[in-house]
DNA sequence: ACGTCTGCCTACCTACTGGTAGGTTCATGC
DNA sequence: GCATGAACCTACCAGTAGGTAGGCAGACGT
């Protein structure tokens, strides 16, 4: 039996991919784990409190995930294509990246969590940034702007693709669609 | 004195555009238009209502002006800025596309919501298309994949790079990967 | 044996959610 | 003159939101 606090994260992550922050509630989690609202309040005093834990996980946990594809073997271009799958795969339960979830209801944040979630997408672009470096230097790779800038798009596209293909075309569009992106790129 | 369902509409829409579906509420609405509750929910009986009166206008508003920007004058890059060119001024507005904010929250929304709003993508992406065609065809654009996919691609990179940019970066992010993205396609 | 801390509980609070019932006012058509 | 219906109102409903107060059981160091 796993650690109370990580198996609360765990439920509220996967909530706020599937419905949205505004539409996860403690009840929702509540129900989940198995436990009363008000221990959930125990752990997490308020919401904030929850989301903030949330999205310094994240950058930890997927953070991890994409500097092992962008570090380890493999070509870039199947390196890009490596990091699409990750959103993919996501797509496939009906779920969005935790960040861009949170992002679409940045409004009703508080200012910490914003600061939280700045920082995560810088960091997940810096990673990003890695690859497309790679690729520029060693010719896999072929782009017009900044390496910055292409990184930065490259992930605000697997972002936004994401949820409009949950809504509209499914994995088959998201993966055309990345298709599309990253053969522009491929020298 | 405009018509008050319009009027309805138009707060409804900005509301959701700017904190989100699930944060915008009859109250909200009433409140801005200056009349009841009650009196929202006798034009728009259900939330639901209220949603899909706002997803179908808004293909034929926003439609309207894609196509129009679409079907004017000017060459074909310069069309594809001027289509980023919309999401950017919402952006500034801290406002995301009606499309991109009402698909974040997919999951809260009842089937023929789903349907309208795939529809709309699809109307949206159909228009985005013929900017792409045009530019294959008269050798302004080269892109590695389909006239359709690449329109998705181009549709879906604003919807994410709009809702990343209002937490990270801003306007300046947002143009700076656009102009990464578009300027690959550029010949 | 002792206090104390953690984890969880029941019971409760206020504020707000979408939605309804029923009444008033007023313009329109017959 | 009178029915009709639209537009709006007050007043209310049950359900849910985030959050709090206070109690209880067990583990733990002293």
């Amino acid at each position: 039996m796993k650690d109370t606090k990580t198996h609360i994260l765990d439920v509220a992550e996967d909530l706020i991919q599937r419905v949205g922050l505004n539409a996860m509630s403690y009840k929702h989690i509540s129900d989940a784990v198995g436990i009363r609202k008000a221990s959930i309040h125990h752990h997490f005093p308020k919401k904030d409190n929850l989301i903030d834990a949330l999205l310094e996980r994240c950058h930890v946990t997927y953070g991890g995930h994409y500097r092992a594809i962008v570090e380890g073997p493999g070509t870039v271009p199947k390196k890009l294509r490596q990091l699409a799958g990750v959103f993919e795969d996501g797509l496939e339960k009906q779920k969005l990246c935790l960040v861009g979830a949170i992002s679409s209801d940045l409004t009703t944040l508080q200012e910490n969590s914003c600061s939280i979630l700045e920082e995560t997408i810088q960091r997940t672009v810096d990673i990003f940034a890695m690859a497309f470096k790679q690729g520029r230097e060693d010719g896999t790779l072929s782009f017009a702007g900044t390496i910055a800038d292409t990184a930065y798009a490259f992930f605000t596209f697997l972002l936004g693709t994401q949820i409009a293909a949950r809504a509209h075309g499914g994995v088959e569009s998201f993966r055309r669609a990345t298709e599309a992106i990253i053969s522009c790129w491929e020298k």
